[in-house]
DNA sequence: CAAGGGGCTGTCA
DNA sequence: TTGACAGCCCCTT
């Protein structure tokens, strides 16, 4: 395993710090990070995560309020079912980021 | 060192 | 509301 680089570890840092129960953008997480516009970067990252990490990834989804998963896949479900799990809830495999979107 | 590609986004039709 | 598009950045090959 690789030294995690600075970025990354900027990203399960600000990671860490979302409450249950509240969800983040990719882009707002880069942003909470430090790296303003590495959207992506935080999606490379959470797809490296390990399944038994402690981190809070399933609270990050995109600008739209949906999960950046294929519909109907293991990862998918998982989410979905954690956030359920917190109390957020979904209407049509999306939710409503003006309800559960995290404002720190 | 070049090329590929990713759990994205904002804008516009 | 949905889809197409062009930016965007950097890790992995």
């Amino acid at each position: 395993m690789q030294s995690p680089s600075d970025r990354q570890q900027a990203i399960w840092l600000a990671l860490a710090s979302i409450p249950r129960g509240r969800v983040v953008s990719y882009g707002q997480l880069a942003q909470l990070a430090g790296l303003p516009g590495r959207a992506r970067l935080v999606g490379q990252v959470l797809s490296k995560l390990p399944r038994d990490s402690k981190l809070p990834w399933h609270r990050v989804l995109n600008a739209q309020g949906r999960l950046s998963l294929p519909t109907g896949s293991v990862r998918y479900a998982e989410q979905r079912r954690r956030l359920e799990d917190e109390g957020i809830i979904f209407i049509d495999d999306r939710i409503n980021l003006k309800s559960f979107a995290w404002q720190p």
